[in-house]
DNA sequence: GCGATTATTTAGTGCGTACTAAAATTCGTT
DNA sequence: AACGAATTTTAGTACGCACTAAATAATCGC
């Protein structure tokens, strides 16, 4: 359809491409983002990309060098926080006020963000007193665009046997791993410890409030402990 | 944009188109639809609306006899009302739980409803004790898609002087002129007497708890009364 | 009943978003 | 340094949704 962007005039695609780019500037350190890596987070045909990177940078929201990959401006990156501010806020009411699960939230957010109004995001947010972080523990921006972006700790599948640490985040949007995470006791905020980490990439054996428990090597990297 | 419609496959300018058509059906009680009732109330060139009608023709969801009309098939009919009470659960979820004025809900709701899934939509309600109208007196469909379509009274510029009444609803998405009205004091559930009525389409003089008002002849045709 | 007005549809355009297939560029390796 | 593989962009297509201008059908008034 013909989405109708609350604000600026950013259509839900373009909206959707400059979070992408966001996050995997984010992930890579600051590097500049491939059109490749671009395709695959958004689940786009390359060529579809390098249209969409044309039309963000012919508004000044992405610098693109042709073949050497895309970084967001100033303007591109205030408005991907916008719609991340708008993702988290409305992940977490949803989970909060209106007793969704974790695992199902984000498709739903997912939605909403592009046709959400800042004043009903941010009346979600004083409902919830402005929380910092989202139920994955992913920070949530503020009104004015800032975020806390810390180095978010380490990965599971970077401890050590007899590590321990408390769950920050969960950085997935599979609902099914979500799911299986959660069974496991495996949230933000809980205490776990390293028992064993098989080498070369194996599974890591964890203890979870007196459980024991098992988790493959991908997912493992997908959970922050600090 | 293209928007990403949660159900079916129903795009958002489909679904408005949907809407409005059941909405003119039943204010004209059951006469067929023309093009030009459509582009007015959707704000769209004729020559739009054409375009519409037969892909929602081709889809099965309205009958379109060419220079004739189109009625809703009992498909379109129910997709119509999927996204009638999306938006009046939508609206009266703003209102009574995030402290939205009523003026301000419509535009809201009208991008949400396409982006909302049945499941959040049927948490809202929930939340709400399952509401039988909306904010403005509307009749909210069920679950199962059936709907209270009662006569909704008189409108205020139908009734004599000296006849009293309860406002029912108020058959206005203009922000302005709802903020006026409930300025006015005239929202559903209050008691209204009409002091005279000017004839030839003046202007109604009412009381409404124990103040007079004046309203013009166009806002009490939107004013039901029982 | 026929002409003029009005309503509706068709024709032709443009934009955004997607695709596949082909061309161009970059990168890695020998 | 140069070839081949991988990546990226261009070219060409399609669909939905909007528009204006022109053609066609229905309706109203005399």
């Amino acid at each position: 359809m013909t989405a109708l962007p609350v604000q600026g005039a950013l259509t839900a695609p373009a909206e959707d491409c400059l979070k992408a780019i966001y996050d995997l500037e984010r992930s890579s350190h600051g590097a500049a983002v491939t059109t490749n890596d671009l395709a695959h987070r958004l689940d786009l045909a390359a060529a579809s990309v390098t249209g969409m990177v044309k039309r963000l940078a012919d508004q000044g929201l992405i610098d693109h060098a042709p073949y050497r990959g895309v970084r967001l401006t100033e303007s591109g990156r205030r408005a991907a926080l916008r719609t991340l501010r708008r993702h988290r806020v409305i992940e977490t009411y949803l989970v909060q006020v209106l007793g969704f699960g974790w695992d199902r939230v984000h498709a739903e957010a997912e939605r909403l963000e592009h046709a959400a109004s800042d004043e009903l995001v941010d009346r979600m947010a004083a409902t919830l007193g402005d929380p910092a972080t989202d139920p994955h523990g992913a920070p949530i921006p503020t009104r004015e665009g800032g975020i806390a972006e810390g180095p978010a700790g380490r990965a599971l599948s970077e401890l050590a046997a007899g590590e321990r640490g408390v769950v920050a985040r969960v950085e997935d949007e599979d609902a099914d791993r979500l799911r299986y995470l959660a069974s496991l006791g495996v949230v933000p905020g809980v205490a776990v410890e390293v028992v064993e980490r098989a080498p070369f990439g194996g599974p890591v054996s964890l203890r979870v409030a007196g459980e024991s428990r098992l988790i493959g090597p991908q997912l493992a990297e997908q959970v922050m402990v600090v």
